[in-house]
DNA sequence: TACGCTAGTAATCGATTGATAACATGTCAA
DNA sequence: TTGACATGTTATCAATCGATTACTAGCGTA
C-alpha cells in the first residue's frame, strides 16, 4: 500500500507476516505461479529475506499451506468444542458448514489449500496434501462424531464450495444457473457471501 | 518414448495430439507450471510449433480446456440418452457419476478442468473457468432432469470425486481413513480406481 | 519441373524467476 | 564502548520460459 516506515520486527512477527503474504499469493496463482518476489511485496520485505527465512519456495509454500490447514483444523475443532452433546447430525453439520464459509474471509486460505491438494504428484508435496486433508478429514469424523459417509458428503460440500470461491462464481451472479447453484451452495449466507468475494480485489501491478 | 520416423500429419491432426498432451500437460502442472516445451516433448513435436500453432500459451491452455469441458457434456448427453424416461434420481444419479467416473481414465481431462476453476481471478480464463462450469451445470439439471439441488449435490460429489483425483489419494491407500474415504466416494469402483491411477506415471525426466 | 502452399525445425532473444553472496543496520549484554 | 548476533537490503547470477525469426522439406498441381 503507502510506504510507511517499517519498524524491525523479530523473526516471529516477520515469519508470520510473510506466511500470511504467501496465503495470499499462492491462494491467488498457485505454487508455480505464485513468485517469491511477488509475496516479498505483499509482506513488504525484499525477495532475498523471503527466501532465505524459508529456505526456498519450496518450504514457503508447504509452511504456508500447514498453517492454512491448521486453522481450518482450530475451526472445526473451535465449533466442536462449543457442542453441548445433544445436537444432532443437521445442527452439527451446518454448525460446522458455518465455520468452513467463515475461513472464506481470510482471504487465501482455502484457496492455497485448494493448490495444495492439486499436487498429488509432487514427491514432496503430495505426502504433504494427502496428510492434511486426511488430518482435516479425521477431525470431522472422529471428534465430531461423523460417520464415514456423513464425513464425506460434508467434503463434498466443502470442496464444491471451495472450488465455487476459486473460481469467483459471484462474478456471474446475475446468470440463473449461477444464481441458482449459489443459492443452493451457500443457503441463506449466499449474499454475504457475494459481497464477500466481490470485494476481494485482485492483487495490484505493484505485487506483479 | 522411443525415437520414431514421424511422418507428415495434417494440421488437425496435429492439433489434436497436441492438445492431448497439452491435457496431460497441464492437469498434471497446471497453467502457470505446465511449460510449452513439455507439452512439445509430450507431442514429440518443436516447442516453437506448439506455440505458433496456438497462438500463445494462453490460447493453448483455453483450448485445452474448452476441449476436456466438451467431453465431459458429451460423456453426460451420451449417458443421458440411453435414459429409457423411468429412472427415478438415484438411478441417473449413479449413472451419470459412472460416466464421470470413466473420464478418469483419460489422464489429464479432468485435472486440467480443475485448474481452470482455479483460475477465477484471471481476467481471460477466468471467465472461460465459469461459462464451462455452468455449461455442464447446465447439461445436468436440463437435461438430466435434475433440479438445482440435486443437481449441486451432484456437482459436490464430482469436486470431491476431482480432488481425490488431483491429491493422489491411492498412493494413501492403507491408512484406514483414506481408504475409508475411497470407498465412500468411489463406492464399489474403488479397487478400479486404485490401479488406475496408480498406473499412471507421472511425466518422465525427458518431458521436463 | 518449377511453383506455391503447408508442415515443420533450429537458433536465438528478452524477460522473469529463485537463489546466493556480500554488505548494512539495529540491539543488547558484558 | 564494543563486539556479537539478529534483522534486514542491494546487487547479481544462472536457469528457464514464451515467443519470434529465419530457414527447410514435403507435396500437389499448372
Amino acid at each position: 500500500m503507502s510506504e510507511e516506515m517499517r519498524p524491525r520486527l523479530t523473526a516471529e512477527e516477520r515469519r508470520e507476516q510473510i506466511l500470511a503474504a504467501a496465503s495470499v499469493v499462492f491462494g491467488e496463482r498457485g505454487y508455480a505461479g505464485g513468485t517469491t518476489d511477488a509475496i516479498a511485496k505483499e509482506a513488504g520485505v525484499s525477495q532475498a529475506y523471503v527466501v532465505r527465512m524459508f529456505g526456498g519456495k519450496e518450504n514457503l509454500f508447504r509452511a504456508a499451506a500447514d498453517r492454512a490447514a491448521a486453522r481450518v483444523r482450530f475451526a472445526f475443532r473451535d465449533t466442536i468444542a462449543g457442542f453441548r452433546g445433544d445436537e444432532d447430525l443437521d445442527e452439527k453439520r451446518l454448525a460446522l458448514s458455518m465455520a468452513y464459509i467463515g475461513l472464506m474471509a481470510d482471504r487465501g486460505l482455502l484457496l492455497t489449500l485448494l493448490h495444495l491438494f492439486s499436487l498429488g504428484h509432487d514427491p514432496v508435496l503430495g505426502p504433504v496434501a494427502r496428510d492434511c486433508f486426511l488430518d482435516v478429514f479425521r477431525v470431522v469424523r472422529d471428534e465430531a462424531g461423523f460417520t464415514g459417509p456423513e464425513a464425506t458428503e460434508f467434503f463434498s460440500r466443502g470442496m464444491l464450495t471451495t472450488v465455487l470461491l476459486a473460481m469467483r462464481i459471484p462474478d456471474s451472479a446475475g446468470r440463473p444457473e449461477a444464481d441458482e447453484l449459489m443459492s443452493c451452495a451457500f443457503g441463506e449466507r449466499t449474499t454475504d457471501l457475494i459481497s464477500l468475494m466481490q470485494g476481494q480485489v485482485p492483487l495490484d501491478d505493484a505485487a506483479r
